[in-house]
DNA sequence: CCAAAAGTGTTCAGTTTACACCCATGA
DNA sequence: TCATGGGTGTAAACTGAACACTTTTGG
């Protein structure tokens, strides 16, 4: 498995991962401060390099597992980053994910004690990343919408309860729209993906909101809207 | 430029076309015959190995020219394949790409005494490629579907003047369907992407049907459907 | 005059949009 | 009792689908 290696020019193959929630109505993503030169104190999307026994999937996975703690979430790759001069210290050329979990995923592996070095950022407040990592965060958002629009990976951003009014903030978080609310309703309970549980939200100051679930957690291709 | 090369293992990347053309019907893929051991004999999508000093984008044109001849086509990237053992030969990634050509151009590039090792060949009677090519293909042919639907790429597998008619095959055959004939040149004339020439075809043994062409010949998002 | 493909409108059903008020709870 | 978000239906506009016959040419 390693006869090509002498033979031609190679470049290393690295991944780096998109990691969106949605919290506060603001579609968020991870970022980690860069430790070394020519990027010291630039944020950047969580990245790693490819091992030479490891798919490029498993790679994008391991980084997750390594740099956010975080396993088992919707991982989808998007796009492959190939410009000569895209990484000052060598030929890298980067396979681009990204992936989702709910707010409380997000808290669990993230504590607010980390923020210098790890941190969830609202993506329209990102500004100036290494690397070419700021073209990579906005293909990662638009085929982020392309996808909540035809499929039913929103269920990997809520708890597995959740209101219908949760549901459609973040649709209208993440398409950036405005969605009405009798309509929403009527075309997410007529989709069958989005089934009642039975049970109510309670502790509100405000009449308590009926509890839904995902008919399936697994991916879908289906629209809610 | 090489520094990170001695450090890690690495990974070649390389880049394979799935370039398409539309004839007598039916979406065809250009494949080569493989000339070397593990693969001789089978057929396989034109690749090749990206240089240590070229874009990835820039190894897909260069395979395009190289191997089919072809120059100034609409391309691609849509996917990266990276398991471990997809090429027997050593640790190879491959990013994806398909390219379009119109039939006059295809038949231009590819000559029918190379049939031996360049063939066009129609979708539906790919069987047993080398690699993972037969995957690779797959999805190629599902994000060009994807694609006609939302573009107007249509335009890079039609000659500069066309009929409606010849639209409405090219949509029934890459998309697999039918579609009715008046609704079709009802929603194609009002998108406004497509336009009258004002002159007819001859020569055939029927009505001479009018020309049109598309009033822009660069990729933009926009549906004719 | 025959074969072949071009060209052309209308109707109906279904879908999408717009829109405003009462309800249940905790503070 | 007030503030907060939860929950509900209908009418109008628009969009998509179905459908058949006449026209023009070359042979």
């Amino acid at each position: 498995m390693v006869s090509v290696q002498q033979k031609y020019e190679h470049a290393v193959i690295a991944t780096d991962v998109a990691l969106f929630t949605v919290e506060k109505d603001q579609l968020k993503v991870l970022l980690m401060k860069m430790t070394k030169e020519p990027f010291m104190g630039k944020w950047a999307l969580p990245g790693g390099l490819v091992g030479g026994e490891e798919s490029v999937d498993a790679g994008a996975i391991r980084v997750l597992q390594e740099k956010a703690g975080v396993t088992n979430v919707y991982l989808e790759q998007f796009g492959t980053f190939g410009e000569v001069d895209r990484d000052p210290f060598g030929r890298v050329v980067s396979v681009a994910y990204f992936a989702l979990v709910s707010q409380e995923e997000a808290r669990m592996h993230v504590s607010p004690e980390q923020e210098d070095s790890l941190k969830w950022v609202a993506v329209q407040d990102v500004k100036e990343l290494a690397y070419d990592h700021e073209a990579i965060l906005a293909a990662a958002v638009a085929q982020l919408q392309t996808r909540l629009s035809y499929s039913n990976i929103a269920y990997s951003l809520l708890p597995r309860q959740f209101t219908l009014t949760q549901l459609q903030r973040l649709y209208e978080v993440i398409l950036d729209t405005t969605i009405d609310k009798r309509n929403f309703r009527k075309r997410v309970l007529a989709s069958g993906l989005v089934v009642p549980t039975g049970k109510k939200q309670e502790g509100a100051a405000n009449r308590p909101a009926a509890l839904y679930r995902f008919a399936s957690r697994t991916p879908q291709q289906a629209s809610l809207l």
